[in-house]
DNA sequence: TCCGTTTTGTTCTCCCGTTCACAAACTCCT
DNA sequence: AGGAGTTTGTGAACGGGAGAACAAAACGGA
């Protein structure tokens, strides 16, 4: 229902309408390789080029771009500058997002100390756990603070995403702070699927996932390889 | 074209043929939704249930377990422990998969010491660095070792699955090296677009596209939010 | 044994995303 | 100025996945 609305009127600060989710998960790859264009001294590009730099398809490139509106000039291509900014404004890291982390074990340590959060657009404001034997450490030049001061923590830096980086047991807990608090995005580390509002988006990676999908197409590989060619049993 | 092979002809060995990705993609939260399930002592659950566990609709769920046979019981449910093990080959986590990681920063440490490596069927045999001065380390219980001593390890463990952690630029050449001596499946945790042959699997992490989707939702709820209601400005 | 209840497995329809293919638009060269 | 060559932006066809809805099958009680 709600999908439908306005698409005929059109107010005036929209040039934003309606991208669908796939290309916004897109965006962000397209980003990076605009940037290493640019860094290799790019000035100007093709669908096709940026296509293969981001891997994927010159045409799905171009119908993802043409969301955000045309950016490009026929017969020359797309300025990797300006191409750059208008993505990043569309994605809204051309602001600075000040980001949480909850659980300093190891993988909230590496995503502290991890360098293209800071350099896309997100700085990390503040290191909490529930352990008080962390409380005493700086990870990353930050101080590791108790979890409790999670809510002034947001209230002072107006906080709006979250990182989970807990176990599981404990991942529910602190999406439900997280949420009463007033974030209302979360990305869970945390092998376990949360329960939130409707408005609060939550994504989630789950690393072993990945590896058992990998596993699953390997045992496929190996097993076809091992099987004679189909039919020849008959 | 190759996908229609032998949708009529069925050899001896197949239960399993032509899952859809985006099924695959689902087992393992099934599979450790089941877990989590058995642990409490279930010992049977309905779709519904189960569905709630995983944070999915029902439907979807028995849907994507028929792709697999039919492994419930009408009017009654699944059975925990069957089910679970029934994924579990299918994926082919009941066997122990050996895995390199090559980088040992932050996030391969990381990597190195989460246990839902080792709980769900895959083994980490070797810690890989280029750089000299970590090859005394010991992380996680396992020696790290030169770059070089790839081709030897995959080797001697037989070693199909390989994770990259290293920076961006050495990634490529990492997964040259990686599918040089064999390995078929990478899954890549280093920001850039890997180009690999055919018949390797390759699965994406990037942390910071996470965050930067979530961004771009948040930018919007915002926005709205500061929005007058639509058409109003008319 | 038979009927009502429960829950699975599957069919059908709709929608989203991908890809093809082409017209529109811009540059460069003559 | 005009035509050839390029490259974008988009309309249309296509394929796959999501969800609703229902038929088939199992259980339990009388």
């Amino acid at each position: 229902m709600e999908k439908t609305r306005a698409v005929t009127a059109r107010t005036s600060s929209e040039s934003t309408r309606d991208i669908p989710e796939a290309t916004v998960a897109r965006l962000p790859v397209y980003l990076r390789a605009l940037t290493t264009l640019a860094d290799q001294g790019t000035g100007t590009c093709s669908s096709e080029e940026l296509a293969v730099a981001a891997g994927v398809n010159s045409a799905k490139l171009r119908k993802d771009l043409s969301y955000l509106g045309s950016y490009g000039t026929r017969g020359v291509g797309y300025d990797v500058d300006y191409l750059r900014y208008q993505i990043a404004r569309e994605i809204g890291v051309t602001q600075d997002w000040p980001v949480v982390i909850v659980g300093i074990g190891n993988l909230g340590q590496a995503l502290a100390n991890y360098s293209g959060f800071r350099s896309r657009g997100f700085r990390v404001v503040a290191l909490l756990d529930a352990d008080p034997a962390r409380h005493d450490e700086v990870v990353a030049g930050i101080d590791v603070r108790p979890f409790d001061d999670l809510e002034q923590i947001v209230r002072d830096h107006d906080v709006a995403i979250g990182v989970i980086a807990t176990p599981a047991v404990a991942a529910q807990d602190v999406a439900d702070r997280m949420v009463a608090c007033g974030i209302t995005s979360i990305l869970n580390f945390a092998p376990s699927v949360l329960a939130v509002p409707e408005q609060v988006d939550v994504r989630k990676v789950d690393l072993s996932i990945e590896l058992q999908i990998l596993a699953y197409h390997e045992q496929r590989k190996t097993q076809h390889a091992a099987d004679p060619v189909e039919g020849a049993s008959a």
